[in-house]
RNA sequence: GCCGCCCUAGCUCAGUGGUAGAGCACACCCUUGGUAAGGGUGAGGUCGUGGGUUCAAGUCCCAUGGGCGGCUCCA
């Protein structure tokens, strides 16, 4: 007989088996007709699951009782069940429609589907699949579960056709499945049925407000050489309200896009002429990234850094020996060969092919744009003889690399294909490496603090021990992945371990952040490298008078200012703070009678480094507010006629609608002096009390 | 690179076979107005590019460049 625990406690106990639908019946009528799931012992099932046994058992409802939000979980049914209305409303407007797999994500659910040869969806028949799966809806038909024994199940699935189920299936049985489920869309056999591991909400009424929303394309299994699928992506909400809700705020999300406020603002440019993902920095985006320059420009002097410059190219002698040429020869711009080589070739009609040979065979000699700045740093290194006590040697330089990245995944700025790296290479003793480590996570703290970043993740990326792509010696990456992990435990943040995601030459830790439309992004990084000094013969002479191989550690706290500077626009929506803001005060002249005064403001403005204009065009001030605001300008400072004879502004800060009141303009220029120079530790506003 | 969609004035967009449009921005004139758009006039486009179909193409077809969303990839 089954004592159900419910989540505040307290103990039911039944005479019979329940299913979970009877346990949230127990509880409140009102709960039971809004619940969509239930969770048994902390796994998420159908209201119709049976419990024969002790359990633990929760109601999952749209919203919980008192909650705002509602809970991630029957989110993750309802989206699951609208995959099955749309999915048989599509097989209704398209027969022959084969599917594959419909799982729920965070915000929307995806259902991905073969087409028949020659048949495809647009985005014009969104309104048609949308009133389809309406109906479905409206009948509120219920998911019903059945499960089928194996090998009927196979059988059933074989006659049927449909090749991506019965695989679906048979890693079902080799996941240890005893047996196959099915839903039906309302009585088995007879209405539209998925094989599907569940679970569902009761019925398609529970539906609430759905949507479709776009169309995509995906390989069956990830795999770029398997079938191509076509992926229809939806969303569904318990209530109409709550998708309006998603929607808008998707709306407003859209409107922080670095590349909408980029071109709004006027920080960057990208010209089709130029080249795919290359940035051309416009005067106000260079602000920024010249602010952000000297911000860890100073704080690398504090830790001991020495700056170096290097050229933007180097032999391919170079990239063999660090092991970039040839194996990642794809994702590289191709070499540059001389001249009379070039035409020798020409003259030969040598073919691509040929050329590729001979370049990889030494035969011939080229350049190759770097795609990573560590060779040239480690050859300045190699410069010297080097004792340990000159150890740690910490070679810094805004370097700017090309990679040859595959043109579907270039966009704005934070897919680029030459980008500048805030770079630097530690070159360390064995037993200098933790607090060097240490040393190279502060900084990175430092700049999420400094510019308010919280909402940003840890990886450790560890190698996959089956792949071939990493270089060096086994043991070598034990002890490198032993102090990243150390590192990142000393780092405070939660983090994560990655098999997979090392550079292949290193493990490291590195910091992601998402952005508006939720995609993840790599900033910050730092990596622990046994295996570059050892093939560039790197050493340093040891207390013992014997040489001993250095260490490298390759880090990046921004990661790229392209990418960085991309998301930081997005992070403060366009509203930089005032120290990194391209224009930081606008004056603006109330008429012709203060435009002297207004000059004279501007003139002490200049004079003490702020970055200043000054708007005494003929329009009214309301209007030049107005395109100030758009400007997303830090401070506003109306002068008129009575400001001028006080010798003072009014001043509207961003982000208070109102007029703050007046200042004396000396006042003003000290204290806009000083948010500026403490990085807004201190603020003008602050003085008005705000 | 792959699949789908998109490309019209500096920007945002309307225009689905019959002589290119709007708003904002820009220029000039009037207006001198105290906290989110004062008024008028004007200039601005070989409709991404190259082919094709048609009496006629921004509009239909093909190719190509670029953008967007996915996928794959990301040292």
């Amino acid at each position: 007989m089954p004592r159900i625990t419910l989540p505040d406690g307290s103990v039911k106990e039944f005479d019979r088996p329940v299913t979970a639908g009877e346990v949230a019946a127990s509880i409140g009528a009102g709960l039971a007709k809004a619940a969509l799931g239930a969770k048994v012992n902390g796994e998420l099932t159908d209201l119709s699951t049976r419990i024969e046994k002790d359990a633990t058992v929760s109601v999952v409802t749209a919203k919980a009782r008192g909650a705002t939000q509602p809970d991630a979980d029957s989110l993750y049914l309802l989206r699951h069940s609208t995959a099955h209305v749309m999915a048989e409303a599509i097989q209704r407007l398209f027969p022959g429609v084969q599917l594959v797999y419909g799982p729920p994500l965070e915000t929307n659910f995806y259902y991905d589907m073969a087409f028949p040869p020659g048949v495809s969806m647009s985005t014009e028949d969104f309104a048609r699949v949308e009133a389809e799966m309406a109906k479905i809806i409206a009948e509120d038909r219920p998911f019903t579960r059945y499960d089928v024994p194996v090998n009927d199940g196979m059988a059933k699935l074989k006659k049927e056709g449909s090749k991506y189920k019965l695989d679906n299936a048979e890693r079902a049985v080799e996941a240890g499945s005893s047996a196959l489920s099915w839903y039906a869309t309302g009585a088995p056999g007879k209405d539209w049925e998925d094989l599907c591991r569940g679970p569902h909400v009761p019925s398609t009424g529970k539906i609430g407000g759905f949507k479709v929303l776009s169309l995509a394309s995906s390989y069956w299994k990830g795999d770029e050489t398997s079938d191509r699928l076509t992926r229809v992506y939806g969303t569904a909400f318990a209530t109409k309200a709550e998708l309006d809700a998603y929607m808008t705020q998707v709306e407003e999300a859209k409107k922080r896009d670095h590349r909408v406020l980029g071109k709004q603002l006027r920080l960057y440019h990208i010209d089709e002429m130029v080249g795919q993902g290359l940035i051309l920095w416009t005067p106000n985006g260079a602000v920024i990234r010249q602010e952000l320059q000297n911000f860890i420009g100073e704080e690398l002097r504090r830790q001991g850094y020495h700056q170096v410059f290097t050229p933007q190219i180097g032999k391919l002698e170079l990239y063999k020996t660090s092991g970039h040429f040839p194996y990642y020869q794809e994702s590289q711009y191709p070499p540059i060969i001389d001249h009379d080589q070039m035409k020798e070739l020409v003259t030969e009609e040598c073919s691509c092919g040929e050329l590729a040979n001979r370049l990889k065979s030494g035969e011939i000699d080229g350049y190759m744009l770097r795609p990573m700045n560590c060779p040239h740093h480690i050859k300045i290194y190699a410069s010297q003889q080097r004792s340990y006590r000159d150890l740690p040697v910490r070679l810094c330089e805004f370097g700017t690399v090309y990679r040859w990245e595959q043109s579907g995944e270039i966009g704005g700025m934070t897919r680029v294909r030459g980008f500048t790296q805030d770079d630097a290479h530690l070159f360390v003793r064995e037993d200098q490496v933790a607090q060097e480590l240490q040393g190279c996570l502060s900084l990175v703290k430092l700049i999420f603090e400094t510019l308010g970043m919280h909402d940003y993740r840890v990886r450790v990326g560890l190698r996959d021990k089956d792949s071939a792509k990493y270089i060096g010696d086994p043991k070598a990456w034990d002890s490198a992945e032993q102090a990243c992990r150390d590192a990142a435990k000393s780092f405070g943040a939660s983090f994560s371990e990655e098999a997979g995601e090392a550079a292949f030459y290193g493990p490291k830790i590195d910091f992601i952040v998402k952005d508006v439309i939720g995609r993840s992004w790599q900033l910050g990084t730092v990596q622990v490298d046994y295996n570059l000094p050892k093939r560039f013969g790197l050493e340093y002479i040891g207390k013992d008078n014997t040489p001993h191989v250095p260490v490298m550690i390759h880090r990046a706290p921004f990661g790229s200012f392209e990418r960085f500077v991309g998301c930081l626009i997005e992070h403060f929506a366009g509203a930089f703070p005032t120290w990194l803001a391209p224009e930081q005060v606008r004056v603006l002249t109330i008429s012709e009678k203060s435009e002297v005064y207004g000059r004279e403001v501007l003139a002490m403005l200049q004079k003490a480094d702020v970055r200043v204009t000054l708007d005494e065009s003929s329009e009214r001030v309301q209007s030049k507010i107005k395109a100030a605001t758009e400007m997303k300008i830090p401070y506003l400072l109306v002068v008129g006629e009575k400001d001028a004879e006080a010798r003072a502004v009014s001043v509207r800060a961003r982000g208070f609608q109102e007029n703050l009141g007046a200042m004396p303009v000396a006042e003003f220029v000290s204290t806009v002096d000083r948010e500026i120079r403490s990085r807004g530790k201190e603020s003008v506003a602050q003085r008005f009390g705000k």
